[in-house]
RNA sequence: GGAGACGUGGCCGAGCCAGGUUGAAGGCGCUUCCCUGCUAAGGAAGUAACGUCGCAAGGCGUUCGUGGGUUCAAAUCCCACCGUCUCCGCCA
């Protein structure tokens, strides 16, 4: 959620930043109107609740005093403000609603810094690394999918009979790879972040406290019996897990991972780009998450990233990472970095990691503040967050780049340890 | 799922059953100062967040789980919801 008081005091910056993504500023007129007629109702009511105030104190000292004669004639005056405070007051209040929920509809200002442009073909290519289209032989051209059911690894076709296309269920070495991906990628992160096992079933406003909802419910699985959301990655319940709190400066920056199954209802992609693992409504993903200080946000963008890509790097696959362009950047980001890897079979880029620096955004949406050491009052912490490694994709990456002339695939040296000591899966036979 | 008890400030804990000057006693913690060779002990003062108005000092308002209601006035009475605990049931 946007700043009111920026909005307020210049709303000509704050639209031309909105106008980056693209997206229409008319809300943020809207917002403007409405809450300079809800400040002055405000005041309004507040003059009238101190006046009740009074005159309650007076009457009760009346009552006292044995003078009820009195006091019913300052009851008569105080239940005449008494009607006309509950009507400003209900005023107020549908107008502040109203404020909020255009305002939980209008996206963050993407940053300074954050390339100009509206689609993903102005995002800013910041390096490619390991990539040589000529370098890739012939067997390496298979798809995922063809190799799955070859090596019998991946068995789409049986996951899509019990849940329906786009699920996909691993097998054997398959699942054993995915399983090793994950602690590959909780391990290398251990450092420095708190690993954490979240709910992957959360409440309405948890979804709206990271800015999934309200705009994005299309998206998301609903259970609807006990109005429940489905996580559609860990970043939800991670940034819910201080909501409302107060953080000590000493305790920031607060680093979190987690490893949870994400959902999607991939709402509108039916039939692109769906192929085997291209695009689930169910994965994995270990998530990398921080809490931080507005100053120790830019480095911790960086770090993010650095791990994320570090664990793709490791892993020996090609990639390049993307400076996202402000009409590419996700609605609660001010700025993104994107890695993608290159899957030789599918002969594509796969998006595996989102890292996203979320300035106050998703602080300002779940509350969540921290005490300055020096200072005093209390200030929206930044929030960031990156895929430290999502399954589906990078598993098939491996899949494809590993396969050799046999038939087998090669599995990635940094694997071995989490495999038991298996460095490639057999071929068929 | 059934029955009961409970939900107060950073923490503990009064107040609620007899509604009134209670942002809320007392204690702990924390901060500053005094005393002290140092430490401990002791003394004094301070110690919420948010909104709004104001250059500021400060004023006003909101918040005692959440939301409604009764009343001139609600932490205190009534209702609903959420949560915690205990017992029962069920269960990996």
């Amino acid at each position: 959620m946007l700043d009111i008081k920026l909005i307020r005091t210049d709303p000509d910056a704050v639209k031309a930043a909105i106008a980056r993504r693209g997206e229409s500023t008319s809300a943020i007129d809207e917002v403007i109107g409405l809450d300079t007629r809800m400040r002055a109702i405000g005041t309004e009511r507040d003059d009238i609740r101190a006046e009740v105030k009074q005159i309650s104190k007076q009457v009760g000292a009346l009552h006292k005093e044995g003078r009820a004669d009195e006091a019913s004639e300052l009851q008569a005056t105080s239940r005449e403000l008494g009607d006309k405070e509950k009507a400003l007051s209900d005023e107020a209040d549908e107008l502040h609603v109203q404020i909020r929920s255009l305002l939980l509809r209008v996206s963050n200002m993407p940053s300074p810094d954050a390339p100009d442009g509206l689609t993903e073909d102005d995002n800013v290519e910041l390096r490619v690394e390991g990539f040589d289209p000529a370098s890739y032989a012939p067997h390496q051209r298979v798809p995922h999918w063809d190799i799955g059911d070859e090596l019998g690894i991946l068995d789409v076709d049986r996951a899509v009979r019990m849940s329906g296309s786009m699920f996909a269920m691993y097998r054997g070495a398959g699942a054993r790879l995915l399983r090793a991906l994950i602690n590959y990628g909780l391990d290398r992160n251990r450092d420095a972040f708190e690993e954490v096992r979240p709910p992957t079933v959360v409440k309405t406003e948890t979804m709206i406290g990271t800015g999934h909802l309200p705009k994005f419910a299309d998206d998301a699985y609903h259970l609807e019996r006990d109005d429940l959301w489905a996580i559609p990655t860990a970043e939800v319940p991670l940034t819910s897990m201080v909501a409302g709190e107060i953080l000590d400066e000493g305790d920031l920056p607060l680093r979190l991972m987690a490893h949870t199954s994400c959902y999607r209802r991939e709402a509108g992609s039916a039939g692109k780009d769906t192929r085997g693992l291209l695009r689930v409504h169910e994965f994995d993903k270990v998530e990398l998450y921080a809490f931080c200080t507005p100053d120790q946000a830019e480095a911790m963008h960086t770090e993010i990233l650095e791990r994320a890509e570090g664990a793709i790097r490791d892993l020996g696959l090609a990639h390049r990472v993307l400076d996202l362009a402000c009409g590419d950047i996700s609605g609660a980001g001010a700025r993104t970095y994107d890695i993608e890897v290159y899957a030789p079979g599918a002969e594509r880029w796969l998006e595996v990691s989102s890292v996203s620096w979320c300035t106050d955004y998703q602080a300002r949406r779940a509350n969540i503040r921290f005490r300055p050491a020096e200072g005093k009052g209390t200030e929206f912490v930044h929030s960031l967050n990156g895929s430290g490694l999502a399954v589906p994709r990078v598993w098939a990456a491996i899949v494809e780049t590993g396969r050799q002339a046999d038939g087998s695939i090669r599995l990635p040296e940094a694997l071995h340890p989490y495999l038991g000591g298996m460095t490639e899966i057999p071929a068929a036979g």
